[in-house]
RNA sequence: GGGCUCGUAGUGAAGCGGUUAUCACGCCUCCCUGUCACGGAGGAGAUCGCCGGUUCGAUCCCGGUCGGGCCCGCCA
């Protein structure tokens, strides 16, 4: 009877077999111990030198052989259990022993707890995927996977497949070109995220959409961000109008993950909808982590009247002078507060100004140029207590949330503030229409041309067009972008406008997105969506800093799949057939 | 494109202007009938990423280059 390692305990007296990798052997000469492993676990093979063929066999397997094993399962005697193993109370005293298939010697050990370096996991990554570890990632994901459809099939979604060939997106990231064979010098490029198809779904009378899209991005990659491919759990509602309606839909289920697929508690039962400029304001990011506060606060009116030459200037200037304080930071050397500096320099400051409590004082080489009541009124304002620093940004508003929304990040991390039994969701809402582009020094999108901007058409015709909001949302998880979405544009006159802000006329709105567009005038339903990085939020589910992690076949951080040694040289002949001048 | 950082037997690490380049795991041979990351004895295995410079002498210092990682830019 064929069976699996784990199973063998409930098999005791009978004959078994099981067949898997050697994860260990040890050769006492006269009798001979071999670990087995499958996908279920380990179990003890025990080879008597009285099955002559099978123990001959036995001192010739090595780590890593696929071997097939027949034998009888035993209870251990008492003394001999190992408490390590889940079948550590029985072992199979083999009968017959195969090998079927050899090993070479692994370049990695599969059964140490030695450091792995990443590239060489990733080039021999089907024996990495071996590892308890990935095995249980794996299945982990597709639990994952289930969940999330089994909650929206319940609710009416109804799955469906876009195209992956499909065509060059003018704004965004950069495209994944395809190059057609049949049309000559045109191009298919791979889809940045199905949008467009969605939406022309609602066009198409779907009442609810669920996808999980895959995604092509051809941009630099990080931690948290793969190079090439990721995937979406992409959807879209129509006779949508209110975000709200999308934002209520998905909160169950991402609480549900947290707390009964990922074991992980909530921050908190209601999930806070805070607008994009309060989060920047209060967080300095429009994806903060709200595991911890170290909010940033706003000291512009406390230090009105500052002598202090940096702060005065700034706020003549119409700049802000922030600060946060850092619980317990005067425990911190001088080398790391420079640290800490060149961190808020890399993010525009011109350097880091702060004030040390200890033993009731503010010390610092800037208090001199504080009255004693503007020192009390710091004090008071951040909540300061001996030991703790309050760290200063002074700048125009962007530049000081950036900067100490950095250092907010970076403090929580050293002082080890960021839970990871803890999930702390929001959503941010209200993101600006348009941004200011300095290095274009030009008005441009902030975000996506496709949501609606609050007020519909009318908005669009203030004067400020910094000022306009986008009906669109983010959800953030423990500080990473896990959903964007929207209340889409299902206007086509409000379409034109949009881009008619920008200076673009319908003509060119047109040779973009006319497909989208022309199905917008046959009766187009309002509708709404979003997408969640489901790579990014299974990462923080995993407990895992790095995205590659959790995924089968990731590339690494130069876009190379080095075990498949992709990208390549192709064939001067397949170059020929598609019309590429050689 | 830019910044920081790493590169030493198969693997993971240590080291240092002059060493026989150290340790652990793994590998090979032999011994071993209750181990479980078995144990014991012995052994093989490294042009110290590559190129150039400084020096009497470079794995070590300097410059360049290649490769990995993290970050910025980028990611509607």
């Amino acid at each position: 009877m064929r069976t699996y390692t784990e199973a063998a305990p409930q098999h005791v007296g009978e004959t078994i077999e099981v067949k898997g990798w050697v994860q260990t052997r040890r050769d006492h000469g006269g009798l001979i111990f071999i670990d087995i492993r499958d996908h279920t676990g380990i179990l003890q093979l025990v080879i008597h030198p009285e099955t002559e063929a099978a123990f001959h066999l036995a001192e010739q397997v090595r780590d890593e052989y696929v071997i097939k094993a027949v034998g009888k399962v035993a209870e251990r005697d008492e003394h001999l259990r190992n408490p390590n193993i889940a079948t550590g109370g029985v072992e199979l005293h083999l009968e017959t022993l195969d090998v079927l298939n050899k090993s070479d010697v692994p370049p990695i050990q599969i059964n140490s707890d030695q450091n792995l370096s990443e590239e060489l996991r990733l080039k021999y990554r089907y024996i990495d995927l071996r590892r308890p570890k990935m095995q249980q990632m794996l299945q982990k994901r597709a639990q994952y996977y289930s969940w999330m459809r089994t909650y929206l099939e319940e609710r009416e979604f109804t799955e469906v497949t876009t195209p992956i060939l499909a065509n060059s997106s003018p704004e965004g990231a950069r495209d994944f070109l395809i190059p057609s064979r049949i049309h000559q010098g045109k191009f298919y490029a791979l889809p940045q995220a199905p949008q467009q198809f969605k939406q022309l779904l609602m066009v198409g009378g779907i009442h609810r959409y669920y996808q999980l899209a895959a995604c092509f991005r051809d941009e630099d990659p990080r931690a948290d961000r793969l190079y090439g491919e990721f995937y979406q759990l992409d959807l879209e509602m129509s006779f949508v109008e209110d975000g709200e309606e999308v934002r209520s839909m998905m909160d169950p289920l991402i609480k549900d993950l947290s707390v009964s697929f990922a074991h992980k508690t909530l921050l908190s039962e209601d999930i806070p909808r805070i607008p994009y400029q309060e989060a920047m304001d209060r967080f300095g990011s429009d994806k903060p982590d709200l595991r911890f506060g170290m909010e940033l606060v706003d000291l512009s009116d406390t230090l009105q009247d500052t002598e202090f030459g940096v702060f005065k200037s700034v706020l003549a200037g119409g700049g802000k002078v922030k600060a946060i304080c850092v619980k317990g930071a005067s425990s911190l050397s001088r080398s790391q507060i420079d640290k800490f500096t060149d961190i808020a320099k890399s993010e525009g400051a011109g350097g880091l100004a702060y004030i040390t409590y200890e033993a009731g004082e503010a010390k610092s080489p800037i208090a001199k140029f504080f009255t004693p009541e503007q020192l009390a009124a710091i004090r008071t304002t951040m909540g300061a207590e001996d030991g703790d620093v309050v760290f200063f940004g002074s700048d125009k508003r962007e530049t000081v949330n950036k900067v100490l929304g950095r250092l907010r990040n970076e403090f929580a991390t050293h002082f080890n503030l960021k839970d990871p039994n803890v999930i702390a969701l929001a959503w941010i809402v209200d993101f600006p229409f348009y941004e200011w582009d300095d290095k274009a020094n030009k008005l441009d999108f902030g975000h996506n041309p496709f949501s609606m901007p609050k007020g519909g058409a009318e908005a669009l015709e203030s004067d400020d067009k910094l000022s306009i909001l986008a009906d669109q949302y983010d959800m953030v998880m423990n500080g990473y972008e896990i959903c964007s979405g929207g209340v889409r544009n299902h206007n086509p006159e409000i379409m034109y406008k949009v881009f008619g802000v920008l200076g673009y006329d319908q003509a060119y709105v047109d040779s973009r997105f006319g497909a989208m567009i022309n199905a917008f005038k046959f009766g187009a339903p309002p509708h709404a969506g979003c997408a969640f990085g489901v790579d990014r939020m299974f990462m923080v589910f995993m407990d895992e800093e790095n995205i590659r992690e959790i995924v089968a076949f990731p590339k690494n951080g130069s876009g190379v799949d080095v075990m498949m040694n992709s990208p390549t040289i192709v064939e001067p002949a397949q170059l020929k057939e598609l019309g590429v001048k050689l």
